[in-house]
RNA sequence: GCGGGCGUAGCUCAGGUGGUUAGAGCGCCAGGUUGUGGUCCUGGAUGUCGUGGGUUCGAGUCCCAUCGCUCGCCCCA
């Protein structure tokens, strides 16, 4: 029998892996918070139709990479592949649409089928923030700045990431900018690559971020959406570009950042950077007024982004530190007890405290320093109530009243907090 | 779904053209030191060489298949 081996496109998270991610996650649920964005948790799964109804059922997505089952009562669920639909089912499913706006935060588990690549996975994670029931282009810039702030916060500055902003228009610019690609693309027909031929039927506007060599100059010379938006299209894309300067946000416009589902429209933006290989889109989000409707809501604005957790882990610099405990060590056998008693006493000053199981003062010493201790405290058998306190990092080792210990790894560990 | 690369100890990896009992470093266990760590010294354990088949007197090494990992393509909600 083959060792068991996680499946594949999932991992397990331990040690640092698992400090980068909660970093990344506590960092952005912080600054969310800041921000007055309210953290939802909804399910991983979800009837097929939430994501079935938002996403049409014509693309790859719905046909190949949704995790989909049916139920014991034969009931079609999916695994969530990503939690917009999910949170825009639960606003509606609360009745929330009469409470807006509503700004939420969310960090979790998604799934999708696809072959896993680096920073790409079966099961990963995604943080993310909606805004939902503000039309106005200040929404718009708020989402991007709380973005912008949390990559700020995670050490990320203008050298490492850009924020590509581009706008899709309202319906009208954006039909008419479709029309005049494809007149654009089927005049360049022969020069197109394999793929863009085929994208030029099924979605012409992916042609605009072609990987592909032979279309870079069918794609450099294709006509942009500027000249194509309406006035109040134009109106809305200016005033969001006025609110991110004064967020204080910087941003690159990219005409070529695409949305390939009908329910988006104007705002269309990207954080992107150089360090990952061909994954380079560290977080994207846009404007999507048509979704709450698609699940049975009223007519609802919204704006929102997320982002891949294991990728934003994976270009944090240093791993966040663990935590360094304080180890108790009974000196003799006899003072066992006594040294349960005072990793207690500490646990509940909330001091991390741990007693090795077993060994001489010697091995416990190893171990208090393979574990990463800051301090060791010896508790002897004889001298009831003086025990000593050992700084591991200088070495320096005092007598002290064992209440005197406690005061003083309270303070200490209190000032880390 | 398609293409490239890689599978040897817990980890990182060595093992020209096939040849006796498969190695190193790190880590782990123990001793040097029965009441004080990081350094040092000594000793020890650990492998279905991914799996199955084939060629051969003989396969970690060559061939085929298969599984897994990985990088990229498609796609990206």
């Amino acid at each position: 029998m083959t060792p068991l081996q996680p499946a594949r496109g999932t991992h397990d998270l331990i040690g640092e892996e698992f400090r980068r991610h909660r970093h990344v996650v506590d960092a952005s649920r912080r600054i969310a918070a800041t921000y007055g964005f309210v953290e939802w948790a909804t399910p991983v799964f979800e009837d097929t139709r939430v994501f079935s109804r938002s996403l049409g059922d014509t693309s790859d997505v719905v046909t190949k990479e949704m995790y989909t089952f049916a139920d014991r009562g034969g009931e079609s669920v999916t695994l969530r592949p990503e939690n917009t639909a999910g949170i825009c089912r639960a606003l509606v499913s609360n009745g929330l649409t009469q409470t807006l706006p509503q700004k939420v935060f969310y960090a979790g588990p998604m799934f999708r089928y696809e072959r896993p690549q680096k920073g790409r996975y079966r099961q990963f994670h995604q943080i993310g923030a909606e805004l939902i029931g503000a039309a106005e282009p200040l929404a718009d810039a708020e989402v991007i700045a709380l973005g912008w702030h949390i990559l700020r916060a995670l050490g990320f500055d203008t050298d490492d990431v850009v924020l590509e902003l581009n706008t899709l228009g309202d319906r009208e610019s954006r039909d008419a900018y479709r029309a005049a690609l494809v007149d654009h693309f089927a005049a360049h027909r022969d020069a197109l690559s394999e793929d863009s031929v085929a994208r030029l039927e099924r979605n012409p506007l992916r042609i605009l971020d072609s990987k592909e060599a032979r279309d870079a100059p069918a794609v450099a010379a294709a006509p942009t959406i500027g000249a194509h938006l309406t006035e109040a299209a134009r109106a809305f894309y200016d005033g969001v570009k006025a609110h991110l300067a004064h967020f204080g946000v910087p941003f690159r416009e990219n005409p070529r950042i695409v949305r390939g589902l009908d329910y988006y429209s104007h705002t269309a933006f990207e954080f992107v950077t150089t360090a990952l290989g061909a994954q380079g889109t560290v977080m994207a989000g846009g404007r999507y007024d048509g979704l709450v409707e698609e699940m049975g809501g009223p007519p609802t604005p919204a704006v929102g982004w997320a982002a891949g957790v294991e990728r934003l882990a994976m270009l944090l610099g240093a791993a966040p530190a663990s935590v360094r405990p304080v180890a108790v060590l009974p000196v003799s056998e006899a003072a066992e007890a006594d040294a349960i008693r005072l990793t207690q006493q500490l646990r509940q000053h909330d001091v991390p405290a741990e007693m090795a199981y077993r060994g001489n003062l010697r091995r416990r010493m190893e171990r208090a320093n393979r574990i990463g201790a800051r301090f060791a405290v010896f508790v002897p058998a004889e001298a009831a109530g003086i025990v000593q306190l050992k700084d591991l990092d200088s070495g320096a080792q005092h007598d002290l009243p064992r209440d005197e210990v406690l005061a003083r790894m309270r303070h200490e560990y209190r000032r880390e907090a």
